[in-house]
DNA sequence: CGGAATAACGAACAATCGCTTGCTGGACCT
DNA sequence: AGGTCCAGCAAGCGATTGTTCGTTATTCCG
């Protein structure tokens, strides 16, 4: 209760709305606090939200429970930081494979073998919260959602430059491709033979096919 | 392990249960067993296995929370026959739907409205349990992973039925269908002009575009 | 050297969790 | 009338949850 926000101390320079820049993850300058975010989403990743307890972040990091809250105010706090830093990961990522292409189908094609990629390096800890887990819950879901609308405006963009027949809805397209995009690191299989990048890029290839370049 | 664990005893007499009941609820046959889980359906789908406590079942279904273990063992079992039960009710849509059709692009289209339509009225339920937020947690995972598979396998027929190109992957095809149709009620809006029938058509019309019947 | 700031320990808090148990009113069958 | 079983109440158990708080070590800084 309380709500009291006194507890003002704050461990680094966490103010600031903009997006720090943050480097590679190995830089030793990035002290706990950013590893204790790595081992609380592999964790989460793998049992969910609920399914991970403070005390199972704190042993994970070798901390003790009431030690985590020198770094964060609330587990729920923990969880907006860690899904903040993913989406921007998730962003980067994006963004640098947009760097080469031109070709409208090209473009899009590349974000969505990042997306797919990038969903299978962060250990799906994306895909948890999509479904509805945490949005029908707390607060928590507003941040989520716009952290998640901004990711998702980058592919509303790319939908948007394609040349499609007229008639076609955007919308529905780019939802369906979305989500088969993220549906993927359900079935993924590391040892199944096909790498992230060959499944997007077929589920991919139906887009294509479905609306190909061809006048007439 | 006695599946069953029998446990099949019908209620039957509910006649008269008190004098305020005034409205033909539901199916007469149906006693408390089956009113109860659809409110722990409502429930779980709204906030997930973990966010509905068995006091929040039991609030919403008028009872204390110790006479829900009459009913049920276990929270576990009484998912498990909420889901169970769902997946009955997908599949004997799915089947219905089945009913008309002959040609293989069309059967597979009617499998999908099915399935859309049917997650969309169960609240999404089944999508809750897909990203892997029980999978990974306890026993269930067996039991559901048949369920589901016992279910998936009716669209690995119809995927396997359809007319394609040689060097397809079906297995992919399938999975990136379904995972395009799990997602909808992620984004689903009833107020937003589109009906679940309309948005798995559309879905679905990329993929017969993207592989035309022509002979060429 | 001395005082902040940092970063954690150690122990507990109230609340909630799933679940168990003993019991009881009433419907049904004979 | 008596017996049986359904269906739920009432109360509490042990465990775990997120969280708080006073207290320390260690480091930085002038």
């Amino acid at each position: 209760m309380g709500s009291g926000d006194g507890q003002g101390v704050k461990p680094v320079g966490d103010r600031g709305r903009d997006g720090s820049e943050q480097a590679a993850d190995s830089a030793p300058g990035q002290s706990r606090r950013d590893e204790l975010l790595d081992r609380a989403g592999e964790l989460m990743a793998a049992k969910g939200y609920d399914g991970t307890s403070m005390r199972d972040i704190a042993r994970a990091v070798g901390m003790l429970p009431g030690s985590l809250y020198y770094h964060f105010p609330s587990k729920e706090a923990l969880f907006l930081a860690l899904h903040d830093r993913m989406v921007d990961t998730m962003q980067a990522r994006v963004d640098a494979a947009l760097d080469a292409p031109t070709d409208p189908w090209d473009r899009l094609e590349a974000a969505c073998v990042a997306h797919v990629e990038g969903l299978i390096a962060t250990g799906n800890l994306l895909a948890i919260v999509s479904p509805g887990f945490l949005d029908e819950r707390d607060a928590i879901s507003a941040r989520i959602r716009a952290e998640r609308s901004r990711y998702e405006q980058r592919f509303r963009h790319l939908v948007a430059a394609l040349p499609l027949p007229a008639g076609v809805d955007r919308r529905v397209l780019r939802l369906h491709l979305f989500g088969a995009l993220n549906w993927v690191p359900t079935w993924f299989d590391p040892g199944g033979g096909l790498t992230p990048e060959q499944i997007a890029r077929q589920i991919f290839a139906v887009f294509r096919a479905a609306y190909p370049p061809a006048q007439g």
